[in-house]
RNA sequence: GGCCCCAUCGUCUAGAGGCCUAGGACACCACCCUCUCAAGGUGGAGACACGGGUUCGAAUCCCGUUGGGGCUGCCA
């Protein structure tokens, strides 16, 4: 695809609760077209709305912004310093008798109509000449005519005539509404493309509305299509797992983060999956966005994390993790080289880093539950466990090759196989039945202590079960 | 209720009239590999919502039905 035209675009979140992926995956479209075309990404606050908004709301815009590779080129402005200027235009718009001050309460204008008819407003004071005062709000006059949108993702959209009632601008205190800040900065920032959730496209035409009051020229507009739980329903705050600081604390990176986010309504076309920013920017284009709702799909964000795992160098992987396991790692002396020695054995284990201090706490502090160990023992175990442990003492020399050679010959020796012979070995050294190798965690340990943990288990087997 | 959007395997999707016996990926199942668990390898099961058109020919175009979703606030 040839260059086009470098394009303006904008991320406009409104600081009202935690940034969510479906935050995420617009501002991340915005940033590829931005990139793709040599352009430039603003950051808006849309904080016109100071009942809800929360500073600390916007220091995590921010934060998740950030940690997701991405950033913005202009701003961040915010709307709540602009205030006085969308009140001007507002008052142009009046001025130009494009506006109007009404005074109706919703009750009352629920109790003009007549029971079961569609809410809505009703026009009352289209025409009644009041000016500004107490308690009236400014009402844009919406004109005669159908409103077209031309969406760049779905083409002509038709609101007909009358299916858009005289909406706010301005409500009573002179706050202004989204809208109308939003196409106020739009103008004023010169912004090409409006790239927005598919959740905005009915309050499209009114912006379509208010540019044409003001004599503007369209931005093109975009509508992405909505991210879904799985009952389809629009991803909640409430609802559902979805602020991207939660799945940086559960151990997501922020790479694959951002490649299933891209997949997420926009495919490449062909059949690759993996794909780091500069691939994005190469492949995106808005012509290859999906029309319909995509389910967030934990289950495949987590292929994709445990894949860019993987898929890390041994020594990045062994960085990355670390915040997950400093506190453990400092519980044992040696602690910092038993961390380097087991960490590329549990890379390609885990799909999250949060899973990490589960999988190798056993190398830092060991408490098992021994009658839970016990319970998981089988009929043989109490003799395979003593037979190990005498001939694990005996080993000349204590290491991997040394363990798994010791080993592989007591299992012929006492007619059995690895597989069952390191069962009760693992619960011994480990406390779990699944885990990491087990002799490179036993070389990791050391004799002293892999004995210890073989006797622990052993007496307590014997003390549990007097008969064996 | 009104306006709008959407409709291919369970999920994300490929498919822009014949290349489709509908492809890939996640998840699932089986087998192989294997010190457990993973990873890796091989294979399997699994979808064009329905009904009418248009056409020599429809997953692809049109209409309708059904279903899902969004909006309907002096929130964004």
């Amino acid at each position: 695809m040839s260059p086009s035209n470098p394009e303006k675009v904008r991320f406009a979140p409104s600081p009202t609760g935690f940034f969510h992926v479906g935050s995420a995956r617009t501002i991340l479209y915005n940033w590829l077209i931005a990139r793709k075309s040599a352009g430039s990404l603003m950051l808006r606050i849309d904080d016109t709305d100071e009942e809800r908004n929360r500073e600390e709301w916007v220091d995590g815009i921010y934060r998740a912004i950030q940690w997701l590779g991405l950033g913005w080129d202009d701003g961040p402005i915010r709307q709540s310093t602009r205030i006085d200027h969308y009140q001007e235009i507002a008052f142009d718009l009046f001025r130009q008798g494009r506006a109007y001050w009404c005074d109706c309460t919703r009750e009352a204008v629920e109790a003009r109509k007549p029971p079961g008819t569609p809410p809505g407003y009703d026009g009352f004071c289209r025409d009644r000449g009041l000016t500004q005062g107490p308690g009236r709000a400014l009402r844009f006059r919406v004109p005669v005519g159908d409103v077209v949108v031309t969406d760049l993702i779905r083409g002509e959209v038709v609101f007909p005539d009358g299916s858009i009632e005289d909406f706010i601008i301005l409500k009573s205190s002179l706050a202004p509404l989204y809208v109308l800040a939003n196409v106020v900065d739009d103008i004023d920032f010169a912004i090409t493309t409006v790239l927005r959730a598919e959740e905005h496209l009915p309050t499209t035409p009114k912006a379509v509305l208010i540019h044409q009051a003001l004599q503007s020229p369209l931005p093109r507009f975009g509508h992405l299509p909505v991210l879904v739980n799985e009952q389809r329903r629009k991803l909640s705050k409430r609802r559902d797992r979805v602020a991207v600081e939660d799945y940086r604390q559960l151990g997501y990176l922020p790479e694959p983060m951002v490649n299933y986010l891209a997949l997420l309504g926009w495919n490449p076309g062909d059949d690759r999956e993996f794909f780091s920013l500069d691939e994005l920017i190469e492949a995106f284009s808005l012509e290859r966005v999906g029309h319909s709702p995509a389910f967030f799909d934990e289950q495949r964000l987590l292929h994709f994390n445990k894949s860019y795992l993987a898929n890390l160098s041994p020594q990045a992987f062994q960085e990355v993790a670390r915040p997950f396991v400093t506190s453990l790692i400092a519980l044992n002396d040696g602690g910092e080289e038993r961390y380097t020695r087991i960490a590329p054995e549990v890379q390609t284990r885990i799909g999250t880093l949060s899973e990490l201090p589960t999988m190798i706490g056993f190398l830092f502090e060991f408490s098992p539950d021994y009658a839970q160990l016990i319970s998981k023992l089988r009929a043989d175990d109490v003799n395979y466990l003593t037979h190990t442990h005498q001939a694990l003492n005996d080993l000349s020399e204590f290491n991997e090759a040394e363990v798994e050679g010791c080993l592989r010959t007591l299992a012929v020796t006492l007619d059995t196989n690895l597989r069952k012979l390191q069962a009760p070995i693992r619960l011994a050294i480990t406390g779990a039945p699944v885990g990491p190798p087990l002799f490179t965690s036993m070389a990791i340990l050391g004799r002293d202590e892999c004995s210890n943990r073989l006797k622990a288990l052993l007496d307590a087997a014997v003390k549990a079960l007097p008969e064996s």
